[in-house]
DNA sequence: TGTTTCCCTAGTAAACCGATAGGAAAACTA
DNA sequence: TAGTTTTCCTATCGGTTTACTAGGGAAACA
């Protein structure tokens, strides 16, 4: 009896996106300062230092030190997947038990695990693949994932 | 920088489905002991036997001590969906920053991540509440799981 | 020169993960 | 009734991760 964490998304994550959102939604090749962003998603401004150090050493973001200085994405926000992000921030987008679903080796009648484990990764990777930062900013998603949200069943809890 | 984790599927969750899995695999009214599924999916049997309580708890198994005794599932195989073992070992199946998808609210440029997140919980619902235990145990997976699994793309790494 | 902003390294409290230990409580067997 | 088996319960544990905070150094610009 647990009544916490499944799959999850962490906090870093969620927050490497936001920032990245802000990023996208300004005009094109302005830059915004680490404070900026920390104070319009809410988050704690010297964590979030660390994240765009994260994104930026992923190629997803460029930097400038300085009175002028700030972030700005390093590619237009409609070639940055919500997948680019989570993976420079988090690493693997879904792993069991620490490994990459590849490696693991299942006996007897836990065989077909592997082949579920792996559909629900491409599930995964299919909609955070295909979302990019300019959908979701722009409030545009895919007619697809739209679908899936409308749903209310969807949104109902267990 | 990490290199770990993303959306993960924990130990405890893979060892419970993988326990059901052979509980589900023995012919219908017998039951098995803990120790035995340990050494037949190579589980920590102390370790197990936690998770078997939880099973147990969570409705989905029964038990029975003394020197017959052992564990059998509570329901048909074909009535006990992987989503369901996940939820009782470990909680909600997706979860973005410790709390579900319906809680978050986004301000500015992220408010259209809620409907992305919950897109993509409805996603893993669908496959791991369709599949059941019986699916898994006899190798027949639904045909549209199947078939996401069959993608050689879905086995590549990044 | 001085200010601004990014950048880097360390630290930290709390939680969690994956286990292990030891025994009490049933159920069955002889 | 005694003895055996197995589940059941509680407690503990080392290591890792999570989500932060602190403090200062290094560019860029005025």
């Amino acid at each position: 009896m647990t009544d916490n964490r499944g799959m999850r998304i962490s906090a870093k994550a969620d927050y490497a996106v936001r920032a990245a959102l802000e990023l996208a939604s300004v005009s094109d090749d302005a830059s915004l300062k680490a404070e900026v962003i920390a104070a319009a998603q809410g988050i704690p401004h010297k964590f979030l230092e660390g994240i765009l150090g994260d994104l930026r050493r992923g190629g997803l973001v460029v930097s400038q030190r300085g009175g002028k200085g700030g972030y700005r994405l390093a590619r237009p926000a409609d070639t940055i997947a919500i997948a680019d992000i989570i993976r420079v921030a988090d690493g693997p987008l879904v792993s069991v038990r620490g490994v990459r679903p590849p490696e693991l080796s299942y006996v007897g009648p836990a065989e077909s695990l592997l082949p579920l484990w792996i559909a629900v990764r491409a599930n995964v990777r299919k909609i955070l693949g295909e979302v990019t930062l300019a959908d979701v900013a722009t409030a545009k998603l895919p007619e697809e994932v739209q679908g899936l949200a409308e749903d209310p069943e969807a949104w109902t809890n267990p």
